[in-house]
DNA sequence: TCCATATTTAACCATTTGGTTGACGATTAT
DNA sequence: ATAATCGTCAACCAAATGGTTAAATATGGA
C-alpha cells in the first residue's frame, strides 16, 4: 500500500514539481501556463501535475477547456507533522517560530485568536 | 544535478527508511540490528542505509567489525525549511506549535532558554 | 461548420529503484 | 588456525520514473 505520506514525499523529491508548487504559491494557474517556463513537453508537465494531485498537494478544476491548478497546502502539513515527530526537531521549530513571530507580528499582539 | 534536498525527500519517501529513522531516534544501532525487525535481506537494508547516508539523514561509523548508524537530524531541517518557505504554512505551524506547547510543557514554563 | 486551443492518453524508451542471492573481505572468538 | 559474525559488492530482476512523440478528446471562437 502506498500511503499518502509516501506520495507526498515522493512528489516533493522532484525539483520540477517543487518549482511548480512555488509557482502556484503566487496564484492558481492553467496547465499550459504552468508548463510555459519549463523546457519540457506539455505532456510531461501534465504527468507531474497528476502526481502532485494524487499526493493531494494541488487540486485541479476544469472550467471550460482550461484546467486550473490550485495549491493545497494542508497536504504538506502531513509531511511536516511526520518530521515534527522527531523530538530534536521541536527546538528548531521553536527557533523558526520565534523568528517568524518577531518578523511578522507586532511585538505585543495576542496571536491566540488569529 | 541531484541536490541535497532532492535526496532528502526521496529518502523520506520510502516507509522502510522512515521506520529506520524512527528506530534511530531511540539510539544508535548496528546495521544488523537495524535490519532485524524487517522482513527483508540484510543487503537490502544496507542499501537503504546508504541512501539515508547520502541524503545526510544518518551517519555511519565503523568501530571494529560493527558499523554504527546515527541519526543526523540537521539534514531534515533543510527539508523542513523548504516547506516553511510556503507562506500559508506558518499559520499551520502556529496551530501545531500551540498544541505542542499545551501538551508537552508545564503551563507556566519559560521555554526561551531550552 | 471549421479551425484553433487546452489537455490527456497511448506507446515507447532509458534509467532508477527496491528487492533478491551468492560470493567476498574484514574482524572477532574459540 | 579455524570458524563465526558483520557488512558490502556484484549480478540479476521486475516494476516504477521521467521523459519523448503522435494521436485523441473536449471546448471555444470565427
Amino acid at each position: 500500500m502506498e500511503t499518502q505520506i509516501d506520495l507526498i514525499f515522493a512528489a516533493l523529491a522532484d525539483p520540477t514539481r517543487r518549482d511548480i508548487l512555488v509557482m502556484l504559491l503566487e496564484d492558481d494557474m492553467a496547465v499550459t501556463d504552468v508548463a510555459d517556463p519549463f523546457d519540457m513537453s506539455l505532456a510531461a508537465i501534465s504527468k507531474h501535475l497528476g502526481i502532485l494531485t494524487r499526493a493531494g498537494l494541488i487540486s485541479q478544476e476544469k472550467r471550460g477547456r482550461v484546467k486550473w491548478c490550485k495549491l493545497e497546502p494542508d497536504a504538506m502539513r502531513d509531511a511536516s507533522i511526520w518530521m515534527q515527530s522527531f523530538g530534536q526537531f521541536e527546538a528548531v521549530n521553536l527557533d523558526a517560530f520565534e523568528k517568524f513571530l518577531s518578523k511578522e507580528l507586532p511585538p505585543d499582539q495576542d496571536f491566540s485568536q488569529t
